[in-house]
RNA sequence: GGUCCCGUAGCUCAGCUGGAUAGAGCAUCAGCCUUCUAAGCUGACGGUCGUUGGUUCGAAUCCAACCGGGAUCGCCA
């Protein structure tokens, strides 16, 4: 990495430094390098502070000292200045135009190959009812970590768990058998998806009329929950689908295919494909085995003939992991599918689960027990946690209709970058077809820059005026400089080649040094992003690169400059500019439009 | 009640492995298009970093307590 070259080339002479000054050894690791403020002159700081121990000299003193020495023995120190205890050095233009060089002839944002393989789970949707605004934090996160890490060179497997069975879908199933009419996508008129979460809570409303009716009749309400007859026979229907009954069975595969197709055009649109679905019913009766051999081995215990774990000596509590009648819960699933994985998927060396927050004791828990059953990689377990997304008006709760539809925000979102796109009547010589494309490309980034850009592990709040902003720090903004750099670049024509030379070189404008710096911290920013599973990094540092690229371009000519040389190397700044955005826009699962 | 997460400008968020005068965007106000895309740029306004203690040369950042918000603690999924 570029930043650590830097370092690579200033720790040692610090430390060679350090030793000769001051006769001590310094520990690589406790230096810290840090960005100069912009109101003093420099590119990277040194804080002396923790040094003043061992110099046995003032904060000045020691960081003048510091800097002598290295300004004489390292040759891409310029010079320096000392603020208090902060020493201020200038690296020399040479080094930039050097990074430069590199940077505009290779992708910086793409690490060699690590030779692992890491698996991302990204999604795992009911399919009783059409994705919402959840589902899309869920999904664009995980798309991007996903490529992220392929970024950070690992091999990586997208999957997704589709929670095709249980009582949810029954719902769904009794509620269109008694109401439906024999009513189908095409018949209606819309997608599957949409259709069968209409059946959904069309169960919902007959069976709280039931249990009002109940309670009216005298019965309490909970008991009314348990005996509205409607939902005695979804649950009599759950155990025909698990007898394989064959009419359940064929209803259950028909209207789970309307809602796969439903799924798989709103994946389409927003952009986000998986290389392997696991399916709850093959999938649930995995792991129970792997509980009772572990009853066996005495990690768990038995107890009113139920199986359990004790995680209490870790701070957690005891858990069912196999009912009195011998079935499975959740947790039990999630252990066989885990332990599946690594065998379907030698040499896995990483599985990332991509789930909301809700669930953070879930997988505390699992990761413990797989653990406790010996297995290696339960270390390589990652829960990416990522917090729920509130509405202006509170929480989305799908009771209350306040919802928000996947494919409704997105049509949404494409729609108001149409409008704003034809008012500025930029385009009006492209094809409506090149324009719906286009449009539907700015639309996206909105909303993904939007979702991407705050720290994943937060909750959120979703703006939905805000989240259609095409202006300041939002997704269009970044993809406008693109679309701008790249009409440059048309009218520059076939670029010639700037090639970095010492001797003709000139001093860098500031405008110039602060784009390569931002440039030159991007591999850094991957790195941390690869590491922290962190969308929000790349987001934000694509930010601040386009603006500071905005700022040279609003202030420096380009294709004006009458220097020749200036000109090329002003291209091809452009131009990495350019490209490093379109691979952190990759990283994001964003397009960048060419023009706009 | 136990455990965990969060609290930074009017709003939405950065900054959090301790370091200089805490940064952006939106909103508000004032400038900049006969020159490379104004979806842009420049500037102004706006802060007891929830509160109180502690550690430290130094705390938004670490620790503790409290206040406020949220999640979770099923032989549900």
């Amino acid at each position: 990495m570029f930043q650590d070259r830097l370092q690579a080339l200033l720790v040692p002479a610090l430390q060679a430094a350090f030793s000769e000054l001051f006769n001590h050894a310094l520990d690589a690791r406790s230096v810290g390098f840090q960005a100069t403020r912009p109101e003093f002159e420099g590119d990277v700081t040194i804080n002396v502070f923790p040094f003043l121990k061992q110099s046995g000299k003032g904060p000045e003193q020691t960081a003048q000292a510091i800097g002598e020495h290295l300004k004489a023995k390292v040759p891409i120190v310029e010079r320096f200045n000392v603020m208090k205890g902060f020493l201020n050095i200038v690296i020399a233009d040479s080094y930039w135009f050097g990074f430069l060089q590199e940077a505009a002839t290779q992708d910086i944002l793409e690490f060699p190959p690590t030779g692992k393989r890491v698996m991302v789970e990204y999604a795992s949707p009911n399919t009783n009812k059409p994705l919402h605004l959840g589902h899309l934090r869920n999904i664009f996160l995980g798309y991007s970590v996903s490529r992220i890490l392929k970024s950070a060179g690992h091999e990586v497997i997208k999957v997704q768990v589709i929670n095709d069975r249980g009582i949810h879908i029954c719902k769904s199933m009794l509620a269109w058998q008694k109401f439906g009419k024999g009513e189908t996508p095409d018949s209606a008129g819309v997608k599957g998806d949409k259709l069968v979460g209409k059946y959904y809570v069309e169960f919902d409303k007959a069976y709280k009329a039931e249990i009002e009716a109940l309670v009216i009749g005298g019965r309490s309400k909970e008991d009314a929950e348990k005996e509205a007859p409607i939902m005695l026979e979804a649950q009599e229907m759950l155990l025909k689908w698990e007898a394989n009954d064959p009419d359940v069975r064929t209803l259950w595969e028909k209207m789970n295919g309307w809602v796969y197709e439903g799924f798989e055009a709103t994946y389409k649109r927003a952009g986000v494909d998986f290389d392997k679905n696991y399916y709850e019913s093959q999938t649930y009766v995995l792991g129970k085995n792997d509980v009772l051999e572990g009853l066996k081995k005495g990690v768990f215990y038995e107890k009113d003939g139920a199986v359990w774990v004790d995680n209490t000596k870790e701070g957690l509590d005891e858990k069912v992991l196999l009912r009195r009648d011998g079935t499975s819960v959740y947790m039990t699933q999630d252990i066989g599918t885990a332990i599946k994985r690594f065998e379907e998927y030698p040499g896995l060396s990483k599985l990332i689960y991509t789930v909301g927050n809700e669930q953070d004791y879930h997988f505390k828990v699992l990761f413990i027990i797989l653990k406790k059953l010996g297995f290696a990689w339960a270390d390589e377990l990652f829960h990416l946690s990522y917090g729920m997304v509130d509405l202006p008006t509170g929480k989305m709760k799908s009771r209350e209709g306040t919802v928000v539809d996947a494919d409704d925000l997105i049509e949404e979102v494409v729609s108001e970058a149409r409008k704003t796109g034809e008012q500025l009547s930029k385009l009006d010589d492209i094809s409506e077809a090149e324009k719906a494309e286009l449009f539907e490309t700015i639309g996206l980034a909105a909303l993904k820059y939007y979702l991407l850009k705050v720290d994943p592990k937060k909750r959120m709040l979703f703006d939905p005026a805000a989240s259609i902003d095409l202006q300041g720090h939002t997704g269009p903004f970044i993809q406008y400089t693109y679309a701008r750099i790249n009409s440059l670049l048309r009218k520059a024509g076939t670029m010639a080649q700037w090639m970095h030379d010492p001797k003709s070189a000139w001093p860098l404008l500031p405008e110039e040094r602060a784009v390569i710096k931002l440039l030159h911290q991007f591999p850094t920013v991957l790195d941390e992003a690869a590491t922290k599973l962190e969308p929000s990094a790349i987001a934000n540092h694509s930010y601040e690169l386009v603006k500071a690229y905005n700022s040279f371009y609003q202030a420096i000519p380009v294709m004006k400059e009458e220097d020749a040389a200036k000109r090329e190397f002003r291209i091809a700044l452009s131009a990495t500019v350019a490209s490093v955005t379109r691979k952190a826009m990759w990283c994001l699962g964003i397009e960048v439009p060419e023009r706009m």
